[in-house]
DNA sequence: CGACCTGGTTACCGATCGGATACCGTGAAA
DNA sequence: TTTCACGGTATCCGATCGGTAACCAGGTCG
């Protein structure tokens, strides 16, 4: 899923130009896109996350699990250890979000064209 | 287009609980998808959009008009009228729209679920 | 002991959003 | 002359959003 991380993260557009949005929260898209692959730790998400401050990051995590996106796991050892990861509702998602980002790799030029006049 | 109409102006979910929005406002959606059989008057708009106030529509329409969804057309005749319709860009939108359609209609328990409890 | 890592929380702030309500100018119709 | 339809505006409001900055408790390491 390279075009998809490779747009969503881009600094020009955090969500800004790309015309949609998953769960109505500015972050939520690209939380799930880093849980791709696998359980991924608080800290984790904080690196490819980096200009989300972490109570925002928080508000996030907590209302994609709300709505049964993610799911929260807390483990029970010495060092303190928190994963997040998808749930099969949350996996499903990333089929229609990769249509959206295809659609919109596919007119970026007419994107940017219609924001700058 | 029929579940994609009934999903979305259903009144539990005036897009609350489908988890996407397009442009990043909460109406932008509908309107696009009043648009898909032509061009509308502004009065035309409004019926289907009655819990919509004037200012909030008129705001989403600039808004979908500024980033080339759609076109505002003003006419020079005795009476009044103005027209909106889709743009070519606009109405490709329709197709990614209606997978994330499809999908909410496929996870809609769930999404119930997750909120509820 | 002190510093650090982890996974957050708390308080505050300004901007934006959506909504309610009222109003308005133009032209047509009665 | 009043009234109506049309396509909006103007004003105000409360709620939410995203961000800044500071702080914190528990455990580990040196």
């Amino acid at each position: 899923m390279e075009t998809l991380r490779a747009d969503m993260f881009d600094e020009i557009c955090p969500s800004t130009l790309l015309p949609f949005r998953i769960g109505g929260d500015k972050w939520a898209a690209l939380v799930l896109v880093c849980l791709e692959d696998g359980p991924r730790r608080y800290s984790e998400l904080r690196v490819p996350l980096a200009r989300v401050t972490p109570k925002v990051l928080t508000q996030s995590l907590r209302t994609l699990e709300r709505d049964g996106f993610i799911l929260r796991k807390q483990y029970d050892e010495p060092v303190r250890r928190v994963t997040y990861e998808l749930t099969d509702l949350g996996r499903s998602l990333l089929e229609p979000m990769r249509v959206m980002c295809d659609w919109a790799s596919d007119h970026w030029d007419e994107l940017l064209d219609a924001r700058e006049s």
